[in-house]
DNA sequence: ATCCCATCTTTGAACGATCAAACGCACGCT
DNA sequence: AGCGTGCGTTTGATCGTTCAAAGATGGGAT
């Protein structure tokens, strides 16, 4: 008997256990409410018909979905995907501990985008939404924020006055490092391999570059071009060929590492040994073997964590205290053969 | 005035338009049931107000949440990441056209992970599940046949009888367009690079290739292990270092490429002028340049749409023609410089 | 003995949509 | 004139939950 049918509702719990529908809802939602004598009757009827609350009938009562919104960035962006994926997984994690889903859904870039955003809060199908990929002149920050729709974004609002809640990862600080790595392992001719100016990550990484190299006393040695790899290999070629070659490499992003690494390669060069190359994202490639690129990784988990727990704070979902509206997590850098000669220390098994 | 408060309902807009809200209804629902200047009207007070039915209400009243449960693989699967990325787009987006949308969740793999299904099936969350990632004695299909859950997985159930719907690749049929490719550019000598046996993925993989070997009057010859990078790299040290070397390597993944990939570098070997490479997934990295990896890309997109499609059959939401059950797609070989002499074609600039 | 109060529980009314059935009305047929 | 028919519209009930307020119960304090 008791069979589990799905339809298990608060009332028919509610006369199995011989009390009234609000009692049963008083046990899930404000059990010290309730005698503990009938909370226990309440939970054992709970069991048995393993019942679980109707989501949209919740939703609709309290006018809570329990759902995050998040927009699933535009088809084979290529570069950044690894990375986003790491961070969705940490989201959906983040947030199901608080009985909350993330819901996908798509939008193009733009102005053109914010109407899936409106559709969504319209049909109140979302609470909130986490963003990613801001770019400059992003207008979903703003708007978002004139609406007063509860949204926390993986990334700095490059442009203009800091508008809402974000968790971004502190490139320039990560450069910097970098550059003391490198520094302290004896190179003095350490060049940067950047996008052009107005990326918004682009120059935020960039600048530590060049502060480390003021305080060490470098002279900082930028190039620039749009892209990934090809332009990498572009970029490094031009400066292993030019006057006063530099022995290490600093570049944007592990994509434009990947070309560095191609270009050394297509004039014998021995990454770590000739010259050094320092990538970021820690993007799973740099690790293969044959890559082995030294790069700084992205504190992604906590970051998916942090961007939840905002957001969860907004919603009034958990009680925070009062902190900062932003927060600048530290990337780690995570030094391969490709910054390391390979005579000293044990030959370091590398990972598949 | 007529402000467009965010607060619009049924009722609101049948007054505004004079009329009742099951007019209203009608007008979203069947509009064909509603006189043409009726609907026109309740039109424009839809329009004027920006009203959007409540999901949650909708929710309740049909039963039907209009969301698909997916959950996201268990962090840093490595591999098939960038794979199961693109198929997460395509199955939002194709869902986006029919009025669903997609719910994220994480569960633990095997048995224990099924009560995370059975909890958003209780809750009433999710209409139906896609599946991916499905594995080897994989629990989840007979389970859910059983519950009578609508679900369509990526990838077939590898075990045990054909449970439920899939969608898949053919990846014998993609191995085998590889070795004819590799034996029309000559090679006689091809070796597979694959994992051990009872991967189902890995062995349906083989079976393609030891196939066309029969066919073409090759020596199949397969050596086999566990993981990545690294150990293609072992695998095919041994293949390169023995008696009857072989002139070109199918590997049963990309990952597995970019280990031999390194074996021919360690040993001074050019692919594609010395030995061929060919690869499986056509992850990112493969077209990075210096790696030029020749691979079978697979039609994710198309999986997308089709599981999809599959899945709102099962759920009564478009009428499909009665199709079959499954649907295995073959996937398309794109050759690059690891399986082309670099001689012959134009100097084909590589992509970023 | 009376009253008040705290504790626990129940009752009615929403939330916003759809389903099922009833209603009004003009039309054509007998 | 009377009647069935079909179309377009409205009405009441319902989905399953939570909110707000009211009811029961027992135990002190006066």
């Amino acid at each position: 008997m008791a069979t589990p049918e799905s339809g298990a509702t608060l009332e028919s719990v509610a006369s199995a256990a011989g009390v009234s529908r609000q009692t049963v809802s008083n046990v899930l939602n404000a059990p010290e409410r309730v005698a503990p004598e009938t909370r226990q009757r309440v939970e054992e009827a709970i069991q048995a018909l393993r019942y679980r609350p109707n989501r949209s009938a919740r939703s609709l009562r309290t006018r809570m979905s329990n759902l995050i919104g998040y927009c699933v960035p535009p088809a084979a962006a290529g570069n950044l995907n690894p990375v986003l994926d790491r961070f969705v997984h940490a989201v959906t994690e983040s947030a199901a501990q608080h009985g909350f889903h993330v819901l996908l859904f798509t939008a193009p870039a733009g102005d053109a985008g914010l109407d899936r955003y409106a559709e969504l809060l319209a049909q109140r199908a979302v609470d909130g939404f986490v963003l990613a990929d801001t770019v400059v002149a992003d207008p979903r920050p703003r708007w978002l924020t004139e609406q007063s729709v509860p949204f926390v974004a993986f990334g700095r609002s490059w442009s203009g006055p800091d508008i809402g809640r974000w968790v971004d990862v502190d490139g320039a600080a990560g450069m910097t490092e970098a550059v003391e790595h490198l520094h302290a392992l004896g190179h003095r001719r350490i060049a940067f391999i950047g996008w052009p100016e107005g990326s918004g990550v682009g120059d935020d990484r960039v600048a530590g570059y060049t502060a480390a190299c003021r305080r060490l006393g470098l002279d900082p040695r930028i190039v620039r071009a749009e892209g990934g790899a090809g332009t990498g290999r572009a970029l490094a070629t031009t400066l292993l060929d030019g006057d006063d070659a530099p022995s290490a490499l600093v570049c944007v992003s592990d994509d434009s590492a990947y070309g560095a690494l191609r270009a050394l390669a297509d004039r014998g060069l021995q990454p770590g040994e000739d010259v050094a190359v320092v990538g970021f994202d820690d993007t799973p490639a740099a690790r293969l073997p044959g890559v082995d690129l030294t790069s700084l990784s992205q504190p992604i988990e906590q970051i998916g964590r942090e961007v939840v727990q905002m957001l969860l704070g907004l919603l009034g979902v958990v009680v925070t205290p009062p902190g900062p509206e932003h927060r600048l997590l530290r990337p780690s850098l995570v030094v391969r053969a490709s910054s390391r000669p390979a005579g000293p220390g044990p030959a370091a098994p590398t990972e598949a």
